[in-house]
DNA sequence: AATGAATGAGAATTCATTCAT
DNA sequence: CATGAATGAATTCTCATTCAT
């Protein structure tokens, strides 16, 4: 607590204000109110509203992308039907860790939109982009190894982003009483059988 | 008749606006320039800002509501697999026509996010949970019968939710440049699939 | 007063304001409370402070121009010395009498001084070189047709901006009791003389 | 020794900045960061913002007060015409050099204007009136002794202050590349001239 | 003496809404 | 119905100054 710096305050209560009413509504006023400290304060820290949201966002982004990106790399990987569908869900269950040990600024960016050519366009667009393209990447390789099949790549990774964020969203912040394991289980048997996966896939070569 | 033109000039107006700008940066003062009328008059026909983004929103979902409402009986209808291929492909397609066919307003309301605890919130939310209630309804009749499997109906229409409406967000507003013939067939094949659909459904009985 | 519009009102009391406090310390609080108007009525119709202050500078300046761009044409215009005295004394005269019926503005220009690369350098130093710019040109014809004897006539322009200006601030904003006919006389007196006149000129020529 | 170090590095830094953006737009965190040093160490050596900038004007203002001081009594002293023009150039000239010696603070203090009511209209009208006072005493002991005619000391003091100040501003200030001994001169020969000075002056008596 | 985080009063500006004409 | 001037509450952000360390 002694440790709690002045910055850290205002970023939790940010966050906690943020989720509460928005982005729009929520007043500087209502944070440093909440955060304990005077008006002025705030811009020692941050140069507005916005910057403070930015700064929120992007350490989420960060850590959900770099998370991702490591992980992604093995969506579909391995050598059995078994290994595969194990990584897949290895994947999926990361994604869900990830969202519920961030969920109040998870909650914030849900709930925030798409934008309009501001702020949120650029912070939603640039995510759902960066995830679509990171799926689309192994989805190819997948497809290219036989592994699934899958008429256009870009459209399927559209339909993986679209399950898993709506479902994150739903499950999450909605409906929290689900059981995420089962969630999860469901999530992976859904999209492997959308895309055609070939559950006896067993090859010993590559 | 003069009041009907104005009224529906400033709602043709305030979509575009709204679509532009979101509903928080729109302001009065641009819906009434561009409708070209004096801002008193503005408030001849709406009590507020909220009320006429209320007044295009219920439109635009009593619109979509009432036409999933009807089609969505016939989801997983038929009596061979073909049938109801041929309705699930319908209802895709129904869907996706009626978003095409009001884009602005469902740019509009896809660019809002779901709000918090605002007028937001309760319209996303409303159609949020009629879609899922609705797809819910159908998936149990279509389980019950055999012709699909999925372990737990809430979330398989979590799922198709979530797919339809990233979906359709992203080829209709950020990457409008789609085939949409291909993107249905896609969609219901990878949901048919993902819901293991019985392809061998042939069923006289019933 | 029925015709005595809000902006004019705004306008008039803006100078009482700026001229008793400056441009700097004058609230725009201070503005409307004298107008007897709301804060923001201010803002309908004036985009900011700085624009109002422009508007009523511009003013000003406008007809001190024009005035001096028509007058000066004659500074030393005349066939004999008491015809050139008469048109000297004229454009002095001239001067002092646009300054005095807009003495408020008048005032309010020379109390904000120069300035540092904002609003006021730019219409002070404008001022300050069209000014010399049109005494330069005049004096320029004088000194060709040997009416008077200056070696550079750009300096010369600024002695007698300076002395014409310091003149007039002192006279009419500092110590106001002063017969602005004497000073009239003495002004073109230690002008004439300073530019080394030729008291005995009586050209039929030209 | 480290005291007058920082002190010192606190006026510099304020002289540049003061002069670049002005009193009012300067800001003390601008001027501590200049002088690297923390925002509470101005405070050890000045009570406020006007503080220092009085400091810095108060400065300058004695160092020129007591040289015009000093010099003035012998404006127009000398006993033959080529003397007293001596001794008229020698004042024109070290007023000339002090501002230019002091070209930074001098400069700040001409852009500050008059003011209104605040600081500035003190500082100025001060050293307005000073320099006024000493001029016209000069003024009439020249004049009781025949040197020079004019009609009024008072208005001939503002006439030569003007004349000096625009002057010293423009040139050092506005267009900073004139050759001041020349403008020495022509200041010398206007002033003189412009008072009747009496070229022939050559008194055995007094 | 030096520091720099914290303060909070204060200013400009915005804009939905009202209402007299 | 239409108008558009007037309103004023509400909000963001600034910055000189203080003070505990």
């Amino acid at each position: 607590m002694g440790e709690f710096t002045t910055k850290q305050a205002l970023i939790v209560s940010a966050i906690r204000i943020f989720r509460q009413k928005g982005f729009q509504m929520t007043r500087v006023s209502d944070i440093v109110a909440d955060a304990g400290v005077a008006q002025g304060t705030f811009y020692n820290y941050f140069k507005s509203k916005e910057a403070i949201f930015r700064e929120i966002c992007s350490g989420f982004i960060e850590k959900v992308q770099s998370k991702f990106l490591e992980r992604s790399e093995h969506f579909f990987d391995g050598d059995t039907a078994s290994e595969v569908i194990a990584n897949v869900q290895q994947v999926v269950r990361d994604i869900f860790r990830i969202y519920q040990d961030n969920l109040d600024v998870a909650e914030l960016l849900f709930r925030e939109g798409i934008g309009n050519g501001g702020i949120f366009k650029e912070i939603y667009e640039g995510m759902f982009l960066l995830f679509m393209e990171l799926i689309e990447e192994q989805m190819l390789k997948a497809v290219d190894r036989g592994l699934i099949h899958i008429e256009d790549v870009r459209i399927g990774s559209v339909f993986l982003f679209g399950l898993f964020e709506r479902t994150l969203l739903y499950f999450m912040i909605i409906q929290k009483d689900t059981d995420l394991n089962q969630l999860e289980r469901m999530v992976v048997d859904f999209v492997l059988k959308g895309l055609s996966f070939d559950y006896t896939f067993n090859a010993k070569t590559r």
